[in-house]
DNA sequence: TCATCATTTAACCAATTTGTAACATCAATA
DNA sequence: TATTGATGTTACAAATTGGTTAAATGATGA
């Protein structure tokens, strides 16, 4: 069964929306907050349906931390108040992400959310989000590294280049591509900085170190499956 | 070479994007409006710069325009002068597009603009560039040579020289021109080190030595299929 | 503010790759 | 076949790359 993610802080809202989609056959999740909803994802999560407008973590930012950061592609359908945001959201459709103003009926919703699920099954190989080596689990969802079943603790640098290389295994990353995906903001630390991150997850992962392969000349990767 | 669309009314900043992308060695077209952006639209396109804010037909009708009604995919970077819209873009990185905020260097801009086509590259329909000679195999994608299936370790230089031959096979290559193509930043290398490339590749191919032909006083070669 | 943690830079070493030179071999042709 | 220039091979030197550690810088929160 499709499971369905609700992320709405207004509890009358919720209850209406996890009630029909419930009716409709889906399985659901309701969660008043973004910082629940990332708790609440998992891979197998099919659809969110986002309220834009949330207390704490905005819908926006959500929407951004789980396209970046976990590199999960799981479809939103954005809900708006503002009628305005309407020409800002649908450019981005690309996705197989949708928007539906408030207010909306059950119906129009239900009928859009199962277009999204279509086209979205339709188009989207489902990428994995646990990724396995020996007894090291990456799960990129959760957000979690499992060195021999125990919980490890890795930097926000060091989980984002980790993940950089889980999402593409097999792919030669040179240090210059890490720096460009991984430092908007600033990409012109050096090469070497990569190096020392490099190390101290390999450090972390103990004798799951060889997950981390170097090709020399290539660059960093994570061997295919 | 690739081709950059530059969509931005303000023509000091236009004049300087297109300026120093071209210098960066991509072909530009820039033009003050998203209608006039339409135009020039093609099939070459291979990235789109677009400002949020346009007189007329804002970038975002624009990117929403080329998205939905012309299904075209090239990826955009969206110049935005307003930080607080970062969030809400770059929730939409999905299909390949980007944000930078104004003011910004240009060689944030030049990284990152690098970086979107590389993704968009990578993530599109990828056609496995793989040749093949008697029992060995040459994947340009994966940067791996089997031979009678066992892969065999080619260093980067190497690499690089077969992928060349491969990539154009009947096509003779001097030592010069193999040089000017390959060893860009430092082209003033001697003739014979690409011979000594061509006997490490050779003793790696093993009994496919004779992949790689040569014709004498024309260059290096493999033959067509 | 200080204390703490994360990040970045710098410096060193080892391993590998790359470049050069010298010598050996081959192919064309006078 | 002898000569000559181009190509193939080998050994060594130079440069580059990657791994590591320690110190400097920057960010964060009590």
């Amino acid at each position: 069964m499709l499971e369905i993610l609700i992320v709405e802080d207004d509890p009358d809202v919720r209850e209406i929306l996890a009630f029909n989609i419930d009716n409709a056959g889906y399985a659901t999740i309701a969660v008043s907050s973004a910082e629940e909803g990332l708790d609440r994802l998992s891979s197998k999560t099919s659809l969110i349906l986002l309220d834009v407008m949330l207390p704490g973590m905005s819908g926006y930012q959500f929407a951004q931390k789980i396209r970046n950061e976990l590199r999960n592609n799981t479809p939103i359908i954005f809900l708006t108040a503002k009628s305005e945001e309407k020409d800002l959201l649908a450019g981005f459709n690309a996705g197989g992400d949708d928007y539906i103003s408030k207010p909306f009926s059950i119906n129009v919703l239900l009928a859009r959310l199962k277009a999204v699920l279509k086209r979205y099954d339709a188009t989207a190989p489902t990428q994995d989000k646990v990724y396995q080596y020996n007894d090291l689990v990456v799960d990129v969802v959760q957000k979690t590294v499992l060195l021999h079943g125990k919980s490890i603790e890795l930097s926000r640098k060091e989980f984002d280049i980790l993940t950089l290389l889980c999402a593409n295994p097999g792919t030669y990353f040179s240090r210059t591509t890490i720096i460009a995906e991984l430092w908007k903001d600033a990409p012109y630390v050096l090469d070497r900085t990569v190096d020392v991150h490099i190390a101290r997850i390999r450090a972390k992962l103990g004798d799951c170190r060889d997950f981390i392969k170097n090709r020399i000349g290539f660059g960093y990767y994570i061997e295919k499956a």
